[in-house]
RNA sequence: GUCCCGUUCGUUCAGCGGUUAGGACUCAGGAUUUUCAUUCCUGCAACAGGGGUUCGAUUCCCCUACGGGAUACCA
C-alpha cells in the first residue's frame, strides 16, 4: 500500500509556523516513501471562516516548496478538498451510525451542559457529557427531531482500555471512561473536526496520520470511528509541539508565528524549512544545512523526537546567514534588490554594495541598514575614530592619497589597491594606520564592509571631497 | 479538578547498559583580515530528584517534582 499524508489545515487567515512543520513532515515523508502528499481544508466552522484565508494559506506553501500531489485547485476523484463541500458525504456516514446506534441525536442545551461541567468539576470528577439522551427511544428520538435542535453525538464504549500505537509516542492507554460522547455533527449540521477528519482520511486512503501533538488525547474517538465503520485506521504519529521561549505552545503574544511574517522579515524560505525540519528531528552529525531533497533522503519518521522543542530565533538567524552567505549571486542580487527600501542608491554600482554586504547580512531585512555606509553621507566620527583622525600620520595618508586619487581617470578595486600600496610607500605608514583613517576619512565610521567596495561606489571625485577636508 | 504526553549544556539535536556524555546555535577567548562580518581554532556549559533491576545505569521499571497538552456544537 502505498503512503498517502495529508495536510488539514483550517483558513485562519495565515500559516502558523507549527503548521509549516507540521506540512514539512507530511510532504518529506510522502516523498520519501514515493507516496502522495494531499492539502484538505478544513472549514467546518462557519464562525471562524476568514475572508482571503485559502488564498494565502495556497500562496504560503507555494512560496515555501511545500507542493501538494492532490487539494484545492489539484482535484482528482477523492475530492472535493473543501470539508464545507463534502455535506452529502458526511451526512450519509452519520445517518449509518445513527441507524446502527452507534451515535444518538443530543438535545441538551448548552446551559445544562455548562452547568454539567461545573458540578463535574467541584466533584472533581473527569467531565465530560453524561449520556443523558444516550437512551432516548428512536421514536421519540425522531418525533422530538422534528421540532428541537440537536447535535449528534458518538455513542463512546464507557469501559475498558483504549490501547492503541504511535510512531511518536509509542503505546498509548486511555481509559474509554475518560472519553467523552464526541459530538460529531453540529446542531447546524456541519461535521465537527473528529468526525470530517476521520471519514476524510479513510475515503482519501490516507495511511500515515501527522500531526501536532494535541491531537493525541482525541485519537480515540477516532479510533473507534474507525472500528464503528469496520475501516482499518491510519498510523499515528503525533508531533511533539512548537514552543515559547517560556516552554508555553508558540503564541501570537510572544512573537511572530505567521509564516508570512518571517518572510516578510527576510527569512528565505529555504533557511525556515531546515530551521523547522530540524525541530523535532535531527539526523546527527556535523551538518545542519540540509536543502528539501537532503531533508526527504535524510528524514527518519522513526527518529522523531518526543519533547516540545523552543522556536529560537536566535539560531534561525544564523541558518538564514548561512543561506544567504551560500546564495547564487544572480539570485541573491535579485532578492536583495527587493529590499532596499527607500535608499537612494546608485544604481550603476548597486550591486557592488549588495555583493559587499553579502556576508554580513543575517536576513535580507538587513539590507538598508548595512547599506546606509554606501548611501548615506558619512558619519560623525566617535572619540575613537577622532583620535586616529588626529594622528600625524594620518594627515600624511589622506595628502598622499589625494594626490595619487587625483592623478586616476578612475577608481575601482584594483585602482584602489594600488593607489594603497603606494601611499604606503611614500608615507611609511602601514597596517591599522594605513587604512583606519581612509576609511573613517570615507565613512566616519572604524566598521564596515570592504574599504575597497566602499571607494569604488563613492567614486572618485566622492573619494575626494570626503578627505579633502581633513588636510 | 480529570486524563494524556514529556524531562540530556541557556536553546536545539546525538546517545538507544560500560563514552573523557558528542555536534550545532548563543556566549567568552584567540588566529587571519585595514575594521566589522566571514572563515578557522580553543573554551564555558547538561543527563530534574528519589527508589529499584543489574557486576554496572544518562540509557530499563516505579514514584515524586516540574513543564506542556487535552478536557467546546474550534480546529
Amino acid at each position: 500500500m502505498s503512503v498517502v499524508t495529508r495536510f488539514a489545515p483550517s483558513p485562519t487567515g495565515y500559516v502558523h509556523v507549527g503548521s509549516q512543520r507540521t506540512a514539512l513532515y507530511n510532504y518529506i515523508f510522502a516523498r520519501q516513501q514515493g507516496g502522495k502528499f494531499i492539502l484538505r481544508v478544513e472549514d467546518t466552522d462557519q464562525n471562524r471562516y476568514v475572508e482571503g484565508a485559502v488564498e494565502n494559506l495556497l500562496f504560503s506553501l507555494e512560496q515555501l516548496g511545500i507542493e501538494f500531489d492532490a487539494g484545492p485547485g489539484k482535484e482528482d476523484d477523492k475530492g472535493p478538498y473543501f470539508q464545507s463541500q463534502r455535506n452529502d458525504i458526511y451526512n450519509a456516514e452519520i445517518k449509518k451510525l445513527v441507524d446502527n446506534g452507534k451515535a444518538y441525536r443530543c438535545f441538551c442545551t448548552s446551559e445544562r451542559l455548562d452547568a454539567l461541567r461545573k458540578e463535574q468539576m467541584e466533584k472533581q470528577l473527569p467531565t465530560g457529557y453524561d449520556g443523558k439522551c444516550r437512551n432516548i427511544s428512536k421514536e421519540e428520538s425522531d418525533e422530538k427531531a422534528k421540532s428541537e435542535k440537536f447535535v449528534i453525538r458518538l455513542k463512546i464504549p464507557t469501559e475498558g482500555l483504549c490501547e492503541f500505537h504511535d510512531l511518536v509516542r509509542h503505546d498509548v492507554k486511555i481509559a474509554w471512561s475518560q472519553v467523552d460522547d464526541q459530538v460529531l455533527v453540529k446542531s447546524d449540521g456541519y461535521p465537527t473536526y473528529h468526525f470530517a477528519n476521520v471519514i476524510d482520511d479513510h475515503y482519501m486512503e490516507v495511511t500515515h496520520v501527522i500531526r501536532g501533538e494535541e491531537w493525541l488525547p482525541s485519537v480515540p474517538k477516532h479510533l473507534f470511528l474507525y472500528e464503528c465503520f469496520g475501516w482499518t485506521p491510519p498510523q499515528m504519529v503525533h508531533l511533539p509541539l512548537l514552543l515559547n521561549a517560556d516552554r508555553s505552545k508558540l503564541s501570537k503574544r510572544q512573537g511572530d508565528v505567521a509564516v508570512e511574517d518571517y518572510l516578510k522579515k527576510g527569512y528565505t524560505p529555504e533557511a525556515l524549512n531546515n530551521f523547522l525540519a530540524l525541530l523535532g528531528w535531527n539526523p546527527g552529525g556535523k551538518n545542519e544545512i540540509y536543502s528539501m531533497d537532503e531533508l526527504i533522503a535524510a528524514f527518519d519518521i522513526h527518529k522523531i523526537t518526543k519533547a516540545g522543542a523552543v522556536f529560537d530565533v536566535q539560531k534561525l538567524n544564523w541558518m538564514n546567514a548561512q543561506y544567504i552567505k551560500n546564495m547564487d549571486v544572480d539570485k541573491y542580487l535579485a532578492e536583495a534588490r527587493k529590499w532596499l527600501a527607500d535608499r537612494k542608491v546608485n544604481e550603476e554600482k548597486l550591486d557592488t554594495a549588495l555583493m559587499a554586504v553579502k556576508t554580513s547580512l543575517s536576513t535580507f531585512a538587513d539590507i538598508p541598514e548595512k547599506l546606509s555606509v554606501f548611501t548615506g553621507a558619512a558619519a560623525d566620527p566617535d572619540a575613537q575614530a577622532q583620535e586616529i583622525l588626529d594622528l600625524d600620520s594620518t594627515k600624511q595618508v589622506f595628502e598622499a592619497y589625494v594626490k595619487k586619487v587625483s592623478k586616476l581617470k578612475d577608481l575601482r578595486v584594483d585602482d584602489f589597491k594600488t593607489v594603497m600600496k603606494e601611499v604606503q610607500k611614500d608615507t611609511g605608514v602601514k597596517g591599522k594606520f594605513l587604512w583606519m583613517p581612509v576609511r573613517i576619512g570615507l565613512t566616519g565610521d572604524m566598521h564596515g564592509p570592504e574599504l575597497a567596495y566602499i571607494v569604488e561606489y563613492l567614486g572618485k571625485q566622492e573619494n575626494i571631497k570626503r578627505i579633502s577636508p581633513y588636510i
